[in-house]
DNA sequence: TACCGTTGTAAGCAGCTGCTTACATCCGGG
DNA sequence: CCCGGATGTAAGCAGCTGCTTACAACGGTA
């Protein structure tokens, strides 16, 4: 069928860093969409088709392909993103169900597997302080860490409920226009005096 | 040790009516803190002292469980507190963790229990939406609908911050601060003018 | 061609979940 | 007293979870 004069990829029907990369894919896209705890192995490995034994033979263990998964473009992604576009972005691409192209979907990751208990506890964690203080700096108060904080909330807050509850209005509302209110309001957030101190 | 003059309660040790309390202020409170999927019959029944199968026997499945529990003290409740007080009364319970007294817990039992897909979903549908058109009001807004979801939004995830993940400075901060920023800012949520159109 | 590590597969493990069943025990009314 | 429904208990069900094991099949190398 297929001419053999092109040597390279030519689709190896073996292939460990493709199975590897699939599961990686897919993870990706279900822990975003479900959270860590709402997303098992089978429907992983189904997604990525691949049988679901690999899925341990290539990260050790759930926790560890959320490990990779949070490695893989967050962090790195993260730091080349200016702070000020930070926030705006996450909350685009959470608004915003299209999934083409490599996204940064690392803070939507994880937000959403935020959720219940220890379990994903520590390498979230180490994302999520390094969103914190990208963001605290965007308050001039000095309780910019806790304004970050809130900031962060709200954003798990409105991805879990337009995915989750799905409850209208917000469920069908214009990503723009959501956008608009949630920036304009939080300019105000960023803004707000500490008390018995003058702005900044 | 007790006088016998008084016959009434007297603890029985046979009593369904207490039981069946007992197990609906076990799940109140644990649905409050961990959300409905969270939360498993066994602990429910550990924290009330009873067999779990009389959970079921009183309220024929977990689910039916959550319908008492929202039941009990929410809709009414919900209606005897004036709207601009009722986002305020349920953050401020969210940022105590004290839990005495029977406190309204229905928009915390909701929030958290928000989390993962449509187990919980008929019976807290119809409470979110008694708060949303309660909130709604407080704009003058067209889109009022919209900005109390947000609202709501926001309070979910603050609360599951400061709970689940209990990230510092948020999870320690002072309650009181904790309101002032939010409620600040949220003021100008129900200000921020529609694009195309003046103030209200 | 024969080999052997790499890759893929099917089955099953223990532990958890919501829920049910069969059975003790209490206790008020006859 | 004693019977029978109400109340409480222990055990177990099927189905799910993350994870492991034993094995088959591929394919580069010698």
């Amino acid at each position: 069928m297929e001419t053999a004069s092109a040597p390279p990829p030519e689709e190896r029907r073996r292939d460990a860093a493709a199975t590897r990369r699939r599961l990686l894919e897919a993870a990706r896209d279900l822990f975003a969409e479900r959270g860590y705890e709402g997303t098992t192995v089978r429907v992983i490995a189904a997604r990525a088709g691949v049988n679901q034994a690999l899925l341990f033979r290539y990260f050790g263990s759930k926790r560890g392909l959320l490990t990779e998964v949070v490695a893989l473009g967050g962090l790195e992604q993260l730091r080349a993103t200016p702070p000020e576009e930070l926030f705006e972005t996450a909350l685009r691409s959470m608004l915003t169900r299209s999934t083409e192209g490599p996204e940064d979907r690392s803070l939507e990751v994880y937000l959403r597997s935020v959720g219940r208990g220890d379990e994903a506890a520590g390498t979230l964690r180490e994302l999520g302080e390094a969103y914190q203080s990208a963001l605290a700096g965007l308050s001039g108060a000095p309780d910019g860490a806790l304004r970050a904080d809130l900031a962060m909330a709200w954003l798990l807050g409105i991805g879990l409920m337009r995915t989750v509850v799905a409850r209208e209005p917000l469920a069908g509302a214009d990503p723009d226009e959501v956008c608009r209110l949630v920036l304009g309001t939080l300019g105000h957030l960023w803004a707000e005096p500490k008390p018995g101190e003058d702005g900044e």
